[in-house]
DNA sequence: CTCACCATGCAACCAAAGGTTGCGGATTCA
DNA sequence: TGAATCCGCAACCTTTGGTTGCATGGTGAG
């Protein structure tokens, strides 16, 4: 995974800039009043995270007189996407190498029953 | 996206338990110790994640005397990886709709171009 | 032209979370 | 027994998501 993309990650990965992103995939334009109108913090906050995801070249921002215009820009959304995408993938081929290893060591417990620690969990 | 979903997602967002999760996957099972050796952050750091990936039910705890053994929980971390696939696929089926849209729009600026606001930015 | 009304921008402040250091308790093993 | 090691707890620092309050500047009705 390249440092491009794990910058593209770390901007797309907080909970309350990916709600952003949808209203602003939604409203296709929109001010930072007019998201804040849609989202469950104020503007303030919505400004930040704007300012964040432009850092990041995810959003564009056009100045219109009194008021600033923001969008998606498709294509470094799509890089994103792809970039989520591959860590799910990554995730899946690992996954499956632990699997089979599981199971090859469940066989070995049936020849040779193990020395038996402590219980598991999960609260 | 469920409740559920979200829960998962926050778990899984921050990059250092990524990180965390990529060694737990290649290690297998290991103990807070050994994985804090391969990573750029301190035992009581690995630690504090590996409460919060457990509290996610993502990975599994076993006590054998002295130390503790972690591994990751196969199918949660798979419930992760469908939902990082899901936000992708929404985002993909967003940004469709963006684009033919703006097809349209190009195709009317030209029959009738726009009264010309300021200009765009990228740092 | 003026004034009231928006949408922003800026600064101070708060709380949660990632990360560190320091220390004490338990287990292993020479 | 005693040293080494792995863990857990607590205090502390810094960053960051989020808020409130106020100042600035374009807009538009009168």
């Amino acid at each position: 995974m390249t440092d491009h993309d794990e910058e593209l990650l770390a901007a797309v990965a907080e909970p309350s800039r990916r709600r952003l992103l949808d209203v602003l995939l939604v409203q296709g334009e929109a001010t930072p009043t007019a998201l804040a109108g849609d989202l469950p913090f104020t503007r303030q906050a919505v400004t930040k995270h704007l300012a964040v995801l432009h850092r990041a070249g995810l959003v564009t921002a056009r100045r219109d007189g009194r008021e600033v215009r923001y969008t998606v820009h498709p294509a470094r959304l799509d890089e994103a996407a792809r970039a989520l995408a591959d860590v799910a993938a990554r995730w899946n081929t690992r996954l499956q190498r632990i699997k089979t290893l599981a199971e090859a060591t469940h066989r070995d417990s049936q020849r040779e029953p193990q020395p038996a620690t402590q219980q598991d969990d999960h609260p």
